[in-house]
DNA sequence: GCCTCTTAGTGCGTTATCGCACTAATGAGG
DNA sequence: CCTCATTAGTGCGATAACGCACTAAGAGGC
């Protein structure tokens, strides 16, 4: 990749977009361009990391499984931030299982220098720290949401979190993947989703679902959503969200 | 207090007990003792946050509030932490309600002196941010049991890990505010609380649950119990759990 | 164009939890 | 000792989600 395309990438993931020049120098020369791809697991639960990766178009599902196998997602990733927060914070393995839930690029850094520039205390540990107390907000209304809102309204909730992630109106993502992001049964998936459908807010298609009315969405969402964003707008100063953006 | 007595208490909080020498020295001098009293509420949802607390016999609940009054906890801080991780995150408020679930006594320091210390990057540190780690696992199993478990379950849950922050082996609350904490009904707590009276694992008076059978409350318990307290022994090398320390 | 696999939709009985209205027990204060 | 506020327990219909077995509809390979 010429260096200034991948310059351009690389401001594409909004964390690294928001590091000053001299930093931002210094940590370019540390990431390799990634393509995920669409099912494949980064960090399976209690691996040690040995990268942590920036999406630029890709989304990854932070899942918890439990030991009977049922899955729940806690929390997802995009060019909103970067995976394998534990690694700075102290733990070096990750008590999730990673998955990519939309497939696309990414910039991946290794442990060693990821650590090497954290520990400077810059820019770069302030951001990174901003963004994991996003993260926890992000995973606080998750539970909040699963104890309190239903299956449909987790379902806007799912969908416009992905959307903000996303270049494209197009989820590729079945019913059955769904469901087991939000811990719930496929069919209770197809059922909230033939009702957002019969009020024109999605297209559902075999294997895909297509962001119709996004305005409408966030209607028929819970506060859940707004919470995360507006946290997000505060620590980290820019929209994710292509709404308060 | 004397100083002797005071460095004596301090050491109850796991975290403070943690500390080199060194930094112990140059951190006990900015902590004030503190007592806290059942229902006092130390954050508002969006309070700048001028203190941080290390709680060494009370027990604090971060609990959300929506926008109906629902409420639901998301996660518990005792002698295993210290309330008001946002700050040294990055975020100078706090986005949840920090309401005491078990009266008793903590130290307070001031944001300011905390920002101090956390920005030598010792091992105060890095503590801390193992410690946020802890938490985040925690919230992220929170969200997960919300999602899986039974009221039961999660009651059993929930008792264990007032009772690991806890002296004594009875918790003065009621259903009702059990029911806060969970994000249930107060009926469902009362239901469950029976159930397990029936079984003789705890005693049911009014306004308080005395624990009578701990290791029949960890088989009872879901799998949730055990993965927060192995990630905390993991990264902060000792036992909060009676059980697992 | 047909076969086959994947994905989506349907039906139905079961269960957990909810919401609400009510009664019963407890214990502190006068 | 009695009263009253607080806390706990009951009953019941409503609802949301579940588990499971099944059918129906795309979409790609031969």
């Amino acid at each position: 990749m010429p260096l200034d395309a991948k310059q351009n990438n690389l401001r594409r993931n909004f964390l690294l977009a928001s590091l000053p020049d001299i930093e931002f120098e210094r940590v370019q020369t540390h990431l390799k361009p990634i393509s995920l791809k669409l099912g494949q697991v980064l960090y399976e639960s209690g691996d040690k990391m040995d990268y942590v990766y920036f999406p630029t178009t890709s989304i990854i599902s932070l899942l918890y499984v439990m030991e009977n196998g049922a899955t729940a997602e806690i929390g997802v990733v995009g060019n909103d931030g970067v995976l394998g927060i534990a690694l700075f914070m102290g733990g070096d393995t990750t008590p999730n299982r990673a998955v990519i839930q939309s497939a696309g690029e990414a910039f991946k850094m290794s442990a060693k220098d990821l650590m090497a520039e954290f520990t400077l205390g810059g820019v770069f540990h302030n951001l990174l720290l901003r963004y994991t107390q996003t993260l926890i907000t992000q995973i606080s209304q998750t539970a909040v949401c699963n104890r309190l809102h239903s299956v449909e309204q987790q379902l806007c909730r799912w969908l416009l979190l992905s959307h903000d992630r996303l270049n494209s109106d197009t989820l590729v993502m079945t019913h059955d993947l769904i469901s087991n992001m939000l811990g719930v049964r496929r069919e209770g998936v197809t059922m909230a989703a033939r009702k957002l459908a019969a009020r024109k807010l999605i297209k559902n298609v075999r294997g895909s679902i297509t962001i119709l009315d996004r305005s409408g969405l966030e209607k028929a969402v819970c506060e859940c959503y707004e919470v995360v964003n507006n946290e997000y707008n505060r620590l980290l100063g820019r929209g994710i969200s292509r709404t308060y953006g």
